[in-house]
DNA sequence: GGGAGTCAACCAACCGGTTGGTGGCCAATG
DNA sequence: CATTGGCCACCAACCGGTTGGTTGACTCCC
């Protein structure tokens, strides 16, 4: 009747700041912090496989050790910075309002500003999660207001349809920073303040274009 | 910086099957393709980064020696790849013509049909190359093909701005494959067919409404 | 014979993860 | 107040396994 010789039945609880037990030292929220920008900084240009402990450790000027200390693994590290990222996300995408194509304009913009975010996301998006983030029904939860903000705009009831149609927005918004080669493909500019101010014109023009006489079933 | 101090200068040379010495026997040839068709799946999986080339091997039937006797390194083996997979991308990109709407759920469809060529495209774009790949010009010609066919039917001269617009309905089918966390935030089904269908009828709708009354600038 | 491919072994570099130990902070103790 | 002692963040060094890449001897088959 061997009992399982687990050392310790990986209770590795802080994960996030909101750890229940005790308060955690000034000190170490700082390099915890300190770490998860520079993974931040290193999983959106290296993503998951191409990232390196050291190289985050060395950019948050901290022992590689203290990323197990705080996060346990490189995978629940990069959890942690998605978390962050998506949060960031739903909070930066404010509502879309009376002027969803002002809206579009303004969210390429941030995306232009914010490399960052976007390419976690993509990254993410390949990499594939099996199961569903904590928090997420929270995060889902926001977005349903976002929803039901463009659902107003419209004259409409909150529907899969318009949840489609939001998709489609944020995604347009998106495309310019995931398909730089179609970009090339097509000689469109994508670098530069005035190729980005035209492209920017463009999407929010196709967008008022499409909405203007909105009937979607 | 990862200068590996390779002995042999690179003089690499038989990385297409347009090998200008002597003509590949059948045999050579196929276990080239065979190697090629293994690296896709692989790479369309998990990326550079990610990617095994023991696993590549494998996949192929074939000795893992022979990726470095035909391509020389793991990038130019993704190279290879993508080369293939931008030319299939631009061949499988019929004209626009009279129809751009329907082109873009045709689009749709196929990147439902071939996730591989969608991630193959979104991995390259986060790998950042820095150098263009060979035969890019004769590609970008391709393409150019494609502006002139979407002008013509919008009654306009080719421009930057008809490119951009052809950049757009390109995005428009891919965004659904190229953000899935969205589509989850959004609540918006992905799998399945009728999910599939529905998005690309409502994809569909939109590009139709966009240019209905088509007056941009 | 000779090109094509296989197989096994090998290598240096590297990677994620672990460990023993050090030093500073702080509360209890005298 | 000074001493003690434990706790905690931190670090340098280390570990075992893996990775991309190479080599050379052997087989197969046109």
């Amino acid at each position: 009747m061997l009992a399982i010789m687990s050392p310790m039945p990986s209770d590795h609880v802080p994960s996030t700041s909101a750890a229940p037990g005790r308060a955690a030292s000034p000190r170490a929220e700082s390099t915890r912090l300190a770490l998860l920008a520079a993974a931040r900084e290193e999983f959106a240009e290296r993503g998951i496989a191409g990232a390196r402990v050291d190289r985050i450790a060395r950019r948050a000027g901290v022992n590689k050790e203290r990323i197990y200390g705080y996060f346990g693994s490189k995978e629940k590290l990069f959890d942690a910075v998605i978390e962050t990222a998506l949060d960031e996300l739903v909070e930066v995408t404010a509502l879309p309002g009376d002027d969803p194509a002002g809206w579009v304009g303004r969210m390429f913009d941030y995306y232009r500003e914010h490399p960052d975010l976007a390419r976690l996301l993509l990254w993410e998006g390949l990499y594939g999660r099996t199961e569903s983030l904590p928090e997420q029904r929270r995060r889902i939860a926001h977005c349903q207001d976002k929803i039901d903000s463009l659902a107003a705009h419209l004259g409409r009831e909150p529907s899969h349809e318009i949840g489609r149609l939001l998709l489609t927005l944020i995604g347009l918004a998106l495309i310019p920073l995931a398909f730089p080669q179609l970009a090339e493909l097509f000689r469109t500019p994508v670098d530069g303040p005035e190729a980005a101010a035209e492209m920017r014109e463009h999407l929010t023009a196709f967008v008022r274009m499409a909405l203007a006489n909105a009937d979607f079933s």
